[in-house]
DNA sequence: TGGTTCCGATACTCGACAGTACCGTATAGA
DNA sequence: TCTATACGGTACTGTCGAGTATCGGAACCA
């Protein structure tokens, strides 16, 4: 992204052959995937790009022949997880912010941040010292799910349900935040009963909110 | 820690020597501080034994004589972070938590917050393959913090400012949590006005309090 | 069918770094 | 003062991985 080599794919697309076989990007997809598998696994220094070529069952040759070096291949690969993630659901509307909070908790999204906090610790080290990463892996694991987050509570205001005047953007980061300390700090797994507990104990509180409005 | 070689440094210990010169052990803090300052500027992985050794103004050869291994010298420097850390000032005690939580606030602290989450950056690429690094961080780190958080709200519930109903282990963790991501992600500075406004619109909020207690 | 280019695979270069060996010197104990 | 050992420094070894070069085969286009 930053350094582009001007160098032979560069000209090629100025002056495309006429004859022969064109690249097959079918493929890119792949190899971006298995970049983002084993950056889980074993961090970005830990990842070779031989492993992400086996993995992909694509020749390292290949590899470079797209991206200038492993650590483009990272960024790309970080920056397309946004792109490519599952259609989202629609959101859930129950009435209240507890049940929006709650209804949002299921097996899927769960694994589903395991897998991002693991990309997540594997980019750190590299993330101190591109930028640019940092914004990708900010934009791709932690932002979709604040936004949820936002939304669900910037509708509790217009139903009535919480104040305006609650500092929502802040709030809104509390899960992603302490999700991502507990699964990479304390190692403890992120499940339904601590999510709750999160809900009950500091997001609703903190809006303003019992943690069981028994009535209405 | 987990991997002791059982090499000659072993052994000596059991027959120690009878005559020359001991070993010289004033110089293991200066080495590990070295180790800390080149792991907060470059990660583990950019870390190299040359560049401490050259920082701590010893030979590579005497830092494999205390330590069989790079990463065991790591694990140890982290380890001893929390026992070298400054005597801590008393609390502050101006009578409302959210006096104390602002008193809180120092110049001194932010450096020193700033410096260990650069630290914890540089670590956490291995803190996933390394449980025991994950738990010295973690007691080094974010713990001193939160521990801080923890009784001056544990005293505001003796006070009878805010309910002992309120899950205060999880929201002592909010501050570590928040500034550690904006700095490690966002890259924004940590300032007063940052911690603040993290005080009066997440912190007391969730605890029951209103952000401007104008009378008592 | 024929020509061209991309593919996967493999072998290679080259630099970096962990860890070791060794040297001359400094220092503390006897 | 003498001696053994730890010290800082440096040269060395071995490994590992990024990036390059090349090859036979396959796929695509005309």
């Amino acid at each position: 992204m930053t350094l582009l080599k001007p160098e032979t794919d560069q000209v090629q697309a100025r002056f495309p052959p006429k004859l022969g076989r064109k690249r097959d990007h079918t493929r890119d997809p792949k190899i971006l995937d298995a970049a983002l598998e084993v950056l889980a696994e074993t961090g970005y220094d830990g990842m070779t790009i031989d492993m992400v070529a086996s993995r992909a069952k694509a020749g390292k040759a290949t590899l470079y022949r797209r991206w200038p070096s492993k650590a483009e291949l990272v960024i790309d690969a970080v920056a397309c997880m946004k792109k490519n993630m599952h259609g989202d659901e629609p959101l859930p509307d129950t009435g209240t912010l507890r049940g929006d909070l709650v209804a949002m908790i299921k097996p899927h999204s769960i694994e589903d941040s395991e897998r991002k906090m693991q990309i997540m610790a594997g980019l750190m080290s590299m993330i101190s010292q591109a930028p640019e990463l940092a914004d990708a892996a900010n934009a791709a694991i932690m932002e979709p799910r604040a936004a949820l987050n936002r939304q669900l509570m910037y509708r509790a205001v217009e139903r009535g349900e919480i104040s305006s005047a609650c500092d929502i953007e802040s709030i809104a980061m509390i899960s992603p935040c302490m999700v991502t300390y507990r699964t990479l700090m304390l190692r403890k797994p992120v499940d339904r009963e601590f999510l709750v507990s999160l809900i009950d104990g500091v997001i609703l509180p903190s809006l303003g909110l019992s943690a069981k409005p028994s009535a209405s």
